[in-house]
DNA sequence: GCCGTTTTCGGCCCGACTGTTTTCAGTCG
């Protein structure tokens, strides 16, 4: 098997977990899971430079994780790493999935009564053994059989749109507490990444200990958690943890962005504060001696960036992925957001395996403020889906210039469709059919085994077709559920931009691709992104609006957004040939 | 194990909460 980044990545994390067990120096194990979280953000082929031993000058990686990268790149496996595990069943490590056990108390557990597996566990906290053990007793008990009953029937990771339905409610419930003075959801959610694990609740207010016991009350919740004075955590009924931190009016704007994070953004925006002399918490900035600047008034997050000499850093950007730079520089992009949508594309109908018809489907978009719509119903290759044949197809185009006639004025509906690429990346429907369409959304529906070259090659090839208008989902995945297919999407990006292809951001709430993480480079090639919903039901259309989040995250401007353009421009871009699109499509680049 | 306008040793983020123990260790974020 190839070596590949998260080969290395996770064999270092590996090494944490398993000095953790051994009771090692805690900064030895911290350097090894900071050496993972390096390998994993590092911008070019790391593979290629463990394996030539060219890994000096990475901040954070060392002489001794050189060499044992260089090992594991080479070789394929790490001595170091086997004689470790070899310590260890195998089993053990499901342990550190249950919440309330370390690597402290699975040690104990481990060498005082041989437990080695979640089952053993269940077991033993049966058989009355483990309350007898130093360090548990009764309590601990109940609480290990409540994790081993949550991690089996709860996953664990939520997509954006689930946990938002879950959480938002849950803020309303807040928002009518009398004490509150602000209210925000931070974390991940806030930063708008695609799944979830936790919902993190602040609060400011002057009865800290009233909120957290109003919060643990809530009716949804199966369980409380924790609950203290400032803080508490409660499971809703589909598994979500929730966590409430209460503060003061003072400390709000610091623990709003503390409670942000990312972790990696506020590592990097702690090191800011130290070069003014600060420290920066989740409470206060503090002096750190005689030398320091004097700490400025803080009533708003942007006071805390603008007292580092920074622009104000919008959520969705503070991944460390250089937003710090440019903030530093003024550089930061204007980014999209929702009232700039004018449009989308990529929607189903009845026609095929939509649940709403094409005028239920217009009506709805409409009451959402659009003013066009792209139909794209699948074609005959998807079976599965009732895809359209050439007969049926042109009948629906006949269809969509019929209803356009009536809703002249309220929407305009662009004809199209969601045309396979087949195996070879030929098209699913011949040219004189597509040269009827206003548009066509090309996707992968099958044959995800293909090796990264051919699946590469399929898709670059359906790019380069004249009438391919944007590429549909571009790694097949499903969030929790489907892994990507393998594709080079540099690639990708590559012959979008050399063919003046878009590439669409499907944000259906299970897709969410192309992944957040590729946007800033194709945006930079010139390549223009649709934030398309997928829609199969009218309902499926409030994506948008979680698509928008994802597309901030990829530094994505409204100019870089293909369905921001007014009617008009969609037109005539779509009139344009293809291959004269260069100047339409690079808006990015002007 | 990593790092250095604290530069080759000594520090590395730390506060809240819980359970067990009786003053604190372990976990979590």
């Amino acid at each position: 098997m190839s070596v590949t980044p998260e080969t290395l990545a996770s064999t270092l994390e590996e090494i944490a977990l398993l000095l953790e067990l051994k009771g090692e120096n805690p900064f030895k194990t911290r350097a090894y899971r900071n050496g993972a979280d390096i390998i994993r953000d590092f911008d070019g082929d790391i593979v290629q430079r463990a394996k030539d031993n060219d890994l000096k000058g990475i901040k954070g990686i060392g002489e001794a994780l050189q060499d044992k990268l260089h090992e594991l790149a080479s070789t394929g496996k790490l001595v170091y790493h086997i004689e470790l595990k070899n310590e260890f069943p195998d089993t053990l490590f499901e342990l550190f999935e249950l919440q309330g056990l370390g690597p402290k108390k699975i040690k104990a557990l481990w060498d005082e009564l041989g437990i080695a597996s979640i089952g053993g566990l269940r077991r033993a906290c049966e058989d009355g053994k483990i309350a007898s053990l130093k360090g548990f007793g009764k309590k601990s008990v109940e609480k290990i059989l409540a994790a081993i009953e949550t991690r089996e029937r709860f996953s664990g990771r939520y997509r954006l749109a689930e946990a938002a339905s879950a959480a938002e409610p849950l803020r309303d419930y807040l928002r009518q507490h009398p004490d509150v003075h602000q209210l925000e959801i931070c974390g991940s959610y806030r930063r708008g990444k695609e799944t979830v694990h936790d919902i993190d609740f602040l609060v400011a207010t002057d009865k800290p200990a009233d909120l957290t016991a109003y919060f643990v009350a809530y009716e949804s919740s199966i369980e409380t958690i924790v609950h203290g004075e400032t803080k508490a955590s409660i499971r809703l009924g589909n598994g979500l943890q929730c966590d409430l931190r209460a503060v003061s009016n003072q400390q709000f704007p610091f623990a709003l962005q503390y409670f942000t994070g990312s972790k990696e953004h506020n590592v990097a925006m702690r090191s800011l504060a130290r070069q003014r002399g600060w420290s920066l918490n989740e409470y206060d900035f503090t002096p750190l001696g005689d030398s320091s600047d004097p700490i400025p008034e803080i009533t708003t997050e942007a006071d805390i960036y603008a007292s580092l000499g920074l622009t104000f850093v919008h959520p969705a950007l503070r991944e460390n992925k250089g937003e710090l730079e440019a903030a530093d520089q003024g550089t930061l992009p204007d980014l999209i957001t929702q009232e700039n949508l004018r449009g989308t594309f990529h929607n189903h109908t009845t026609e095929s395996d939509g649940r709403n018809t094409l005028r239920q489907m217009a009506e709805a978009a409409i009451e959402l403020g659009l003013s066009y719509l792209g139909i794209s119903d699948h074609s005959k290759a998807s079976f599965q889906a009732n895809g359209l044949d050439e007969a049926r197809l042109l009948k629906q185009l006949e269809a969509i210039r019929e209803l356009n006639e009536e809703l002249e004025g309220a929407i305009h509906l662009f004809a199209g469709s969601e045309v396979d690429i087949l195996r070879d990346g030929s098209l699913d429907f011949c040219d004189e059919i597509l040269e009827q369409l206003d548009f066509t959304v090309a996707s992968v529906h099958n044959a995800f085994s293909l090796s990264e070259a051919e699946q590469t090659e399929r898709v670059i090839k359906a790019l380069q077709h004249p009438h391919v208008t944007m590429l549909g989902h571009s790694t097949g995945r499903l969030l929790l559920r489907r892994e990507p297919y393998p594709i080079d999407l540099g690639a990708v990006i590559e012959a979008a931009a050399e063919t003046n292809t878009i590439i669409e951001l499907n944000c259906a709430s299970k897709r969410m691709d192309m992944d957040w993480r590729h946007w800033h480079r194709a945006r930079d090639k010139g390549v223009l992104c649709s934030i398309n919903p997928d829609a199969h039901t009218v309902e499926g259309l409030q994506a948008l609006h979680f698509g928008v989040r994802v597309a901030q995250k990829g530094w994505l401007r409204r100019r870089d957004v293909f369905n921001t353009r007014s009617l008009e421009e969609v037109r005539t871009f779509l009139a344009t040939p293809k291959a004269e699109r260069g100047e339409l499509s690079q808006a990015a680049l002007r």
